[in-house]
DNA sequence: GGATAATCGAGACGGTACGTCGCGTCTTCAT
DNA sequence: ATGAAGACGCGACGTACCGTCTCGATTATCC
């Protein structure tokens, strides 16, 4: 969302014509929702926004990087009801219902495929995982991490590890594409995870 | 009599040739060694199988599908030490393990982009998943299982969603490339599955 | 048996099929029809002969040759209504107005591409030539001889150079493909070869 | 004023490289004194010019019209020394001489062969006949025309065909590929045209 | 009459070229 | 200097036929 967009100097020439990246990413975003990612081709997305090709390239470097940004384009913030009060528990359920809703989607999928797709060192990659995945995991940990302060999760949970036990059940299910990915699957996620496995004596 | 008896065999032409498709397969591998599975492309396949494009196109529909196949055929069954005699979340450790030493690689990331990548509905997609995750899947839900009757483990705990919390999180790690995929990550996620998150009163 | 002589070719093993190399003319001649010379492919030939593709092959070396086969059977002797005690340049006339109609068809255009197509060298462009120009050059020689011997022409005329000259404007209009090729038309040809172009003095 | 002026050359973006074409034809021509039509393949051309196949796509819409395209750039007008104040006659004598040279060469038969393989419907097809035998046609015609007018004709010859007769006498040798094509031959179809095939009383 | 052998329909094979599509760059003219 | 337009070199796509080969199943003639 925020590039790094610099403008230390005061420019010659035709300023760059943001109108023309908005034109950009809408075209991106409307050939995304009728046939996917392989359906973003730069061709189609000029011609679309009524723009060069050269502009195009001008605001990004290639192919994947339109469709990340396109994708990342359409994140809401989620809101984050951030009724602190609550359990940390009723926390993670109402954080994984708000990730499940975003993801249970075509785009999701698409955000998922981008993601396995990526060159994971690329900048672009980066941001794109950061605002799809690591802010979510930031959530979850400070979740936890309250849940830990407030005596309500035992103290030796390894905490990067319980949020990708979270996560990535639901990420799990949406590359699958068959088991459901609902509000039930939350609760079942929470409920395995607030109890653990193993029988008590 | 009945003749409609299944015939699926006309067994007219000349026969299929098998050694065509192994030496199509073996091309396609060690493109993907080479260069990812961008690099396996259906004239560079054909070239070096010494086969003709359309004979590749015979035997799969198209480069996606060459892709996969070849990945497929790169999977070796894990042996699974299956000393039966130890505790589930043994076993449950040590699947993971072979999950992670499976994953922890190029090829395990080409895997993950095509499962991403993949048309949810067609049939090699499906058994691509079935062979890489499935399979998972059904191995880590007869291990809880049976720590289930043996009463090792809590008796209403969610099979599925468990699995899909262990598994998940591998996967998650590996879509995202950066956080370490190794046997201590295997611990914590065994450990916090055991005891779970909540305190004990 | 009795008429046993001498039979170089003892045959063994399941005679040519007759009958399949009358299917593939047939069908070699409806795909001209319908397509011009471009259509006849091997495959379609065979497919629509219900004959399997080496079958043709081992009657003809060729697609081209199949073509040429195709358009040979379907040459109609011509009649030739031979009234020899008609005049030479009558004779002339009718013999021109049979090629007209001849070739002023569809066919006419497809055996012209394959002259003009055919390796000039090999057997079958040979006989082809034989068969659509060559005896018609035959014929209008003998024609010509006629009227030499009795008077009606002139005896110093060269005979090759003259029949070519009737024919080729035949031809020429036919790879022209504009100019209108008629029965006018072959009485302006004779009309012109009979007076030549010199003015009296 | 009028807005629907007349706009052909809208003139936008990259304007076409002449640079290119030239490079193409020049390939074409090439390949086509090396190998024949048969040689100019569009990989061939395209790898042969430093261009991308797309390109000469641009420029010509298929493989038919670059053969051609190469063919009429090796025209060189013929010069006609224009001795006007020669016979016509002897004019004509000194066109077929010209008409022969051109084509009793390898190109010669490819154009032959390209004008009889030619949608005779087709635009460049329209351009090929016009260059190669129209011109000829006319040039014939005017000659004649001028035999007329000085009375070294007869006026009633019919001019189209007598043209017909002499060009069609020179392809229809150039089609058969096995009669001379040389000088003697000129002197002979002149020769007939000039007196006449009858007898004179 | 049983072996032998050439031919048959069928169709896969290694190839070559086709004509198209998209990439990312370059070049022009107009702002 | 940007912007749109669009041609460019490149390279892969998936298809169509080429002419050859390999099957199992027929049909003859020869032993």
């Amino acid at each position: 969302m925020s590039d790094v967009v610099k403008k230390p100097r005061a420019k010659r020439g035709r300023p760059r014509d943001l109108g023309a990246r908005d034109a950009i990413l809408r075209a991106a975003r409307s050939l995304l929702d009728e046939g996917g990612p392989g359906a973003v081709t730069m061709e189609a997305v000029a011609s679309r926004a009524n723009v060069g090709k050269p502009t195009v390239y001008r605001w990004w470097p290639d192919r994947h990087a339109v469709v990340m940004a396109a994708l990342l384009g359409e994140a809401q913030p989620a809101a984050m009801a951030s009724a602190e009060q609550r359990s940390a528990l009723d926390e993670l359920k109402e954080q994984l219902l708000q990730v499940v809703k975003r993801f249970a989607t075509p785009t999701g999928r698409h955000i998922a495929s981008m993601l396995a797709a990526a060159d994971p060192g690329s900048e672009l990659a980066r941001a794109f995982r950061g605002h799809f995945v690591l802010a979510r995991r930031d959530e979850g940990r400070a979740i936890l991490q309250r849940g830990i302060e407030r005596g309500e999760l035992r103290e030796d949970i390894d905490v990067e590890a319980a949020v990708d036990q979270l996560l990535g059940a639901v990420f799990l299910r949406l590359l699958l594409g068959l088991a459901p990915l609902d509000a039930t699957f939350v609760e079942q996620l929470v409920g395995n995870a607030r109890l653990g496995l193993a029988a008590r004596r």
